[in-house]
RNA sequence: GGGGACGUAGUUCAGCUGGUUAGAACGCAUGCCUGUCACGCAUGAGGUCGCGGGUUCGAGUCCCGUCGUCCCCGCCA
């Protein structure tokens, strides 16, 4: 830029910068040539500042004006004036001032953007993440990433208050079994061996509490070779946090003040602390494990009178939902209704309705008026309110299980929210969700796989339950709930060997398999580990959620499609034959 | 791995039951224009209808396959 120095920020300049000689530098967002007299949108992080190309100011700068186009780089030196009453533009911050040139240097020429760069303008994905580099000039990616940064700023500060340490982690490590797909990475100097790319830092972050630093903490990107969603990228970024002589209260008051701080940053007040919810509560009142309490819809699970069961050929358990107020709903809704039942699982459907001149029920033909009075009754139903019933086949082949009576009926609640309109915009609703099972029947197994991860501890009231009813032990494992959707998980590990062993027996680990795969571990706790406990956040999804994105693509600056392909740089590409040679490895015909 | 939606100009899209030279808006280029700010006006350029095959006298349109993007299930903490 040769002598020239930048002064100022587009965005900044302001009715006090009157008569100030500035240089400002950006892209040019817009041109309007008048003929003689040209105007120029100058655009940089900040905003826009209008810049006047007058030739009775500067015939040179005029000149040049007339070649520029949009997208060029431009620096502008000239003096801030105030605009005329009638030329001010309150749509931007700037609008009360513009720049008149005195000359204009032209430090880029540039190709028309593949795409238009307001903010508004629709473009498709495919073309966005092709020129992301295009793409992120946009005010939308500016401020999603400005906001990201913000809130990292916010972590490490918050961490670092509570006695945190931020401590590296390795990228090429080991490959563990269970849990994802690992992302492999060939040895050159030992063929036909690899490293993984960390699905998380967990192990490292337990050794480090092994070896005395007492908190860490870790904003950490991590892989996973799973196929992906709106809400999943295979490299995605934790806050990683694990602390020694851990109480999860402490742990659950830490997160919820950074939350307070993060929220903060969008002059959010967020109500702590937030509600803990047990798992099987979860299950019952919103038929999942990551309820969004934004709203009420609670299932109840009942036992249905075995009379009446026989009748329907139902199983007795079953669960109803009573919509207050609802009466209104026509034949045609519930209609509606029951197939989203049956699509998500239920094999039985029906309702109550308390209509003027009494209880509406199919079930009235089939159970009798005065079994269905009982049940409206149970229900605590009033005039005007609906009850909606579900439940499973008796036969004990296809009896489904109580997990997919849940899911169906967590279903069905959520889209009786959306119909109704119940979810709000602008609403926060944290909750905890704890006392996981310790253990998920495997059905295509048939065994017992950690639903956490194997090194979680039980709950202690639950440690003889491993020995007699392993599928009902508690873990004391928990996930942090932001609107339905999962931000965080964690748990208080294992640190006692016995209890270990414990698990590992219901899990059909034996010792010494337990010891191959997870030698170096086990050995770290056996060299005195304190009690530990931690949580990983989903950095994307509560960027995303703050930023009012409904995918974490948009604040992530490159990131992938759903196919993992970076269609920016053309990744994964195949490599020249000699770095295959290094690495010894021979690519096997289709 | 399975299901759904989409793929036409640089961009966003229209193109009906198959029918003559595939359109619009924005953008782009050229010219005119001294107060515009989504400047205006005039003129113009720009198309492998994703790709391959098939049906047909004739395919952007119908069929099969394939590739790509997005969403969901499986998978994944």
């Amino acid at each position: 830029m040769g002598d020239w120095k930048r002064t100022h920020y587009c965005g900044e300049l302001r009715p006090s910068h009157a008569r100030q000689k500035v240089f400002v530098a950006g892209w040019v967002d817009r041109r309007r040539d008048l003929g003689n007299l040209i105007f120029l949108d100058l655009r940089d992080h900040t905003g826009i500042v209008q810049v006047v190309l007058n030739p009775e100011i500067s015939r040179e700068a005029h000149d040049k004006g007339e070649q520029v186009r949009g997208e060029y780089v431009l620096g502008v030196e000239g003096e801030v004036v105030s605009r005329a009453k009638h030329t001010v533009n309150p749509q931007i911050a700037t609008g009360e001032v513009e720049v008149q040139a005195q000359s204009i240097l032209v430090l880029n020429e540039a190709k028309t953007p593949p795409f238009p760069l307001d903010d508004g303008a629709r473009t498709s994905e495919e073309a966005r993440l092709r020129y992301r580099y295009v793409d992120l000039r946009r005010a939308r990616m500016q401020r999603n990433l400005r906001l990201r940064h913000q809130a990292s700023l916010a972590v490490r500060e918050h961490m670092n208050e509570h006695g945190f340490l931020e401590i590296e982690t390795p990228f090429l490590t080991r490959s563990t079994p269970e849990g994802a797909r690992d992302y492999l990475v060939p040895s050159r100097l030992r063929h036909g061996h690899f490293y993984a790319l960390p699905q998380s830092p967990q192990l490292f972050k337990q050794l480090l509490m092994v070896g005395g630093f007492d908190r860490y903490f870790q904003i950490v990107r991590c892989f996973r070779d799973e196929d992906l969603r709106a809400d999943r990228q295979p490299e995605f970024t934790q806050i990683d946090v694990e602390m020694a002589f851990p109480q999860r209260d402490e742990l659950f008051d830490i997160i919820e003040r950074l939350m307070e701080k993060l929220f903060a940053l969008l002059d959010v007040k967020v109500e702590r602390p937030f509600p803990r919810l047990p798992y099987d509560e979860a299950m019952e009142r919103y038929g999942s494990d990551k309820p969004h309490i934004g709203f009420g819809l609670d299932w109840k699970r009942i036992a249905l009178p075995e009379a009446m069961s026989g009748k329907l050929n139902t199983a007795p358990s079953a669960k109803m939902l009573r919509l207050a107020e609802q009466g209104h709903f026509s034949r045609s809704q519930l209609d509606k209704v029951q197939d989203l039942a049956k699509a998500s699982g239920a094999d039985w459907f029906s309702y109550i309705k308390t209509a003027d001149k009494g209880l509406q029920s199919p079930l009235v033909k089939a159970v009798g008026e005065p079994a269905v009075e009982t049940l409206a009754r149970e229900a605590g139903m009033t005039s005007g309110d609906i009850l909606l019933l579900i439940g499973t086949k008796a036969d004990g082949a296809s009896v489904m299980k109580a997990r997919h009576l849940d899911e169906a009926s967590g279903a069905i609640r959520l889209e009786l929210a959306e119909r109704l309109g119940l979810i709000k915009s602008g609403g926060w609703n944290f909750v905890w969700v704890v006392d996981f099972p310790m253990f998920e029947h495997n059905e295509k197994e048939k065994r017992f796989v950690a639903m956490h991860h194997p090194f979680t501890s039980p709950r202690e009231e639950d440690l003889p339950k491993l020995e007699t009813d392993p599928a009902a032990a508690k873990a004391r494992a928990y996930d942090l709930v932001l609107n339905g959707q999962e931000i965080g998980g964690g748990s208080i590990r294992m640190h006692r060997r016995d209890v270990q062993a414990g698990v590992f027996r219901v899990l059909g680990l034996t010792e010494e398999k337990a010891r191959e795969r997870f030698g170096f571990l086990l050995e770290a706790l056996e060299s005195g580990a304190p009690p530990h406990g931690g949580i990983a956040l989903g950095w994307d999804r509560i960027i995303a959620l703050m930023a009012g994105e409904s995918n974490i693509r948009e604040v992530i600056a490159f990131p992938k499609t759903a196919s993992a392909v970076d269609l920016m740089c053309d990744a994964p590409a195949p490599v020249d034959p000699e770095q295959l040679d290094e690495l010894g490895i021979k690519i096997a015909d289709p």
